[in-house]
DNA sequence: AAATTGACTAAAAATATAATATGGTCATTC
DNA sequence: GAATGACCATATTATATTTTTAGTCAATTT
């Protein structure tokens, strides 16, 4: 290792940048800058602008799965381990400035690469998911079905009530959210009375 | 009335335009062509483009609602008339060239009376299903709860497993798809066993 | 000699400018 | 008095010009 990790330096200041202006407005110059390195040596260590964005994307969605991760407890039951993952990853994608400035830079421009990064984060939720409810399954916890199409439709039924709902809705409580998100998983949307 | 009903003919072409090319796309001058009327003419029925529009999207708003209310019987179970009518509706939305022209607007150019026509549309039958669920439970045929939530829920879970999927996945058969939005609906994605 | 650099280039994006098209009006016509 | 289309101000689009940017590589530093 050197007196100083370029490659570290680099990897910090993309960070920052993806984070802050998004991936079209992230300049290459202005990353060497931030890192205090000439912007060749950006190029030794990646290929080019998109693999160095895929780098910093790959953390993020790293320390999504760990803390979605965090919310499973063997010993608790399906619903509460589902309920707080989701949380926890509509949480976070909601803080983590990188998934803010990409669904902003996906909305007001289109950036193909932000539509690419995005919906690869969707790919990896939905892949957690189907995977829980996959072990759930082979418990006896849940009943047998088609993992992925629940999956898909755990996903989207969260997102609608959360982020879609609020868009012309008053939000709902944590409490509320809960309850509704409990009975449609558990008894579903209109079992008879 | 006229030898010939100018107002009539103004929104046949109207309705021909819209359909074919969209809001934007869609210019005073051509309906005028179209109509065989004066493009003063159209102003004596109409304040401006937006009114005119307006007209035409009430017209197949009234066609889907109607629609839909035919898929409703009320000796039959609530599931099969819910999912027999948002069948329809997805249907005829993906069907209808009007509807049709202002996704492909709305995903393109992100024209604004696009996006508000079709939230229109959305609220429409938002409304319709949230009147269903009202009457259904005043029948006791399904359980008490929020039902503007429900059919909020409902709506866009049968998108997610409509047109969502298809975007990433091979569609499903309709069997299929009946099958999971009836045990989502009656049973919860995950029911204990 | 291996790593680092920043001036350089071709291509893309942004900006400025000119040309065209469009919604809406209203004096004239039918 | 209903219908019209030439007309106008504004918005949109096309074009020319400038600026910015990703990526390279010969020169420099370590």
């Amino acid at each position: 290792m050197a007196v100083v990790d370029r490659r570290e330096q680099v990897l910090h200041a993309a960070a920052q940048s993806f984070s802050l202006f998004g991936y079209k407005a992230t300049t290459m110059d202005q990353v060497a800058k931030i890192a205090n390195v000439g912007k060749g040596t950006i190029y030794t260590f990646f290929e080019n602008k998109e693999e160095l964005f895929d780098e910093i994307l790959l953390g993020a969605i790293r320390e999504l799965r760990h803390r979605a991760e965090a919310e499973i407890h063997a010993e608790r039951p399906f619903f509460e381990n589902v309920y707080h993952a989701l949380d926890t990853i509509v949480e976070f994608r909601e803080e983590h400035e990188l998934f803010l400035k990409l669904s902003q830079e996906l909305r007001d421009i289109g950036t193909p690469q932000a539509k690419a990064a995005l919906f690869k984060v969707e790919s990896v939720v939905l892949q957690f998911l189907e995977r829980l409810i996959r072990e759930s399954m082979d418990k006896g916890a849940i009943r047998e079905g088609n993992a992925e199409v629940i999956a898909f439709g755990i996903l989207k039924l969260f997102i609608a009530m959360t982020v879609e709902w609020e868009m012309h809705h008053p939000p709902m409580s944590k409490k509320e959210l809960k309850e509704h998100v409990f009975t449609f998983l558990t008894q579903g949307f209109t079992a008879a009375p």
